[in-house]
DNA sequence: CGTTGTTGTTAGAGCGCTCTAAAGGACGAA
DNA sequence: TTCGTCCTTTAGAGCGCTCTAACAACAACG
């Protein structure tokens, strides 16, 4: 920075306020400062800014495990908007555990990020309002109490009562839910399922067949109901894995869906998409939620105010596995 | 780190030593020091950490997308080895644009970073070049010459070859490949296996049906084979996509899978998995990728030495569309 | 008893920037 | 001319750490 001062017949500061693209100084000195700054290859330092300003223009991102689909379409959404607006991301996995995530979540404090925001975190209450204390947090997709922190969370009763007006809309009274167990997002879709059946006055017809996110586990439910009297007329799968093991144990069977048996899944995955599959199932928008999380952190890093819900709308998108039930 | 040098009654220096765990100091201070850095909650700051020691234990990923899974995995390849060594992941995207994939490097490049991976990137050779100058760079997928930085590529050949060599160990003479056209790996799959089949003397035998890497091209292959006067008794896709393509066409027109038709596809996804597919595919090991690139990048760090290319190499998983011919 | 080493500790000069407060210039008004 | 105002520029004090070199303390040695 001293040369390109140099260079240009200025002063360090002047200097600094060029690259930082301030207003107030003269055209004839900015284009001089510049034109130094090219030729020298100078490249300001952005740890050395950092320390000097207080403001890292970095955020931490602290998720499970980038292989995981869905939080890899979080994250990406985090880096899109980051990148917009001229945000570093800094990125931690916590590999399932909550004592790594820990250690993660200090690393980034060490580094002085601007904020952080924990995707589905594992550690306890007391380890994310501690740094919540120290630094804004934005929560996706689990809900502590207690917390000053904001939190983007999907609404799981939405996208459940989505797929019972679909199915009941279509003329199916006798459905079936496959449940996810106590897998993320299982127990919401479970209550909500029952809840949605009773609110349709069709809690006596509902039926929840006890399962995990597993195609194996979609699979088994196939073969259970294949066991009983009758089939219900529909299936809500926990997830699509599920759906998958379901689709594979009724074409087994000679079941064809949608024909005897409709079929809706959960995540729009790439199974869902498959055309061979054309699974009807419900969207939750991972890249959106990720953009919400660092516009809510960001908003927050600004104007302190007081933490905020969002409830993020999933969408349903029909495809071809469900049908009007046979007559 | 003066408050806590203070409370522990020594030199600031010494607090520094203590915090970096370095040798020589004794253990009734470093008690002490470690006491009083609790007690006062002090957490050291990396970023005048790395100013003043021009080092960051920082990398920098750049890739297309992290929505793309097979980034991802590669990704989180990295993070994973990176936070077991202690050191921190700064994450850029290109959103498949050279024009902001270089500016996600000069940002980069202005964290000062200790080294940055490139995952197949986009821009252009010189920028590669330039920034090879400035710090160690490893690439991963893509081989650009005349740049002095490490390589991590796929061997395509060897995994075209284990194609082969099963499918023709099981008997198979009449092959076809649907290619990728010119996407990643494409080109290299399809020579791969003429070249293959020619080493078997089954250069006549050979069949290359143009495609690309969707599921459409795949269901459009199954047309174009059944409308011919015989079918190949294996087709080898170019990747797993293709080959649900392949199988959803093939189911359609009633043609049993692996009773008539052998099928092979490439990169092991998510599809290839569900067990109503259990497709015969090669396995990339992508995690193992992102590892061995931050490997690579790390010792470069520490020792500068000659670039280097290491060839990945990849795996058969057998599954179930694959079987002798009918005799 | 001085010399040489070894180990543990510290002063103080940076690292490369930002930011505050003040100085300098230009210009019109009194 | 003198003063006030506005705009532009600058000096210099940090930001929170590391690192070099020097220093103290003490043991070992001839």
């Amino acid at each position: 920075m001293e040369d390109v001062a140099q260079a240009a017949g200025v002063s360090r500061a002047l200097v600094s306020l060029v690259m930082r693209a301030q207003p107030n100084v003269s055209d004839e000195r900015r284009a001089r400062v510049l034109e130094a700054a090219h030729r020298l290859g100078y490249r300001p330092n952005a740890m050395a800014r950092s320390l000097a300003s207080r403001r890292s223009k970095t955020v931490g991102v602290i998720l499970d495990d980038l292989r995981n689909p869905f939080f890899a379409e979080i994250a990406g959404g985090i880096e899109e908007l980051a990148s917009e607006l001229g945000y570093q991301v800094l990125l931690g996995a916590g590999g399932r555990q909550a004592r790594r995530e820990r250690a993660s979540l200090a690393t980034l404090l060490e580094y002085r990020v601007d904020g952080v925001i924990l995707v589905s975190p594992r550690m306890r209450a007391a380890d994310i309002a501690a740094a919540a204390a120290e630094v804004p947090v934005v929560m996706v997709g689990r809900q502590v109490r207690g917390v000053d922190a904001d939190l983007v969370i999907i609404d799981e009763n939405l996208g459940t009562r989505l797929v019972l007006d679909h199915l009941i809309g279509l003329g199916h009274e006798r459905i079936a839910h496959v449940d996810g167990g106590k897998g993320a997002g299982g127990p919401q879709r479970r209550s909500a399922f029952l809840r949605w059946m009773r609110a349709h006055r069709l809690g006596a017809r509902a039926r929840v067949i006890p399962g995990e996110f597993t195609e194996e586990a979609g699979a088994a439910a196939a073969r259970a109901l294949l066991a009983e009297p009758d089939l219900p007329t529909a299936v809500f799968a926990a997830n699509d894995l599920v759906a998958a093991g379901l689709l594979g144990g009724f074409d087994q069977a000679g079941v064809e869906v949608p024909g005897d048996v409709s079929i809706v899944g959960y995540d729009n995955n790439f199974i869902a998409h498959l055309a061979h599959v054309g699974l009807t199932t419900v969207d939750q928008p991972r890249t959106e939620m990720g953009r919400m999380a660092l516009e809510l952190l960001l908003d927050r890093i600004d104007n302190r105010r007081a933490s905020v819900v969002r409830l993020v709308e999933p969408s349903l998108v029909v495809r071809s596995t469900t049908a009007a039930p046979r007559p």
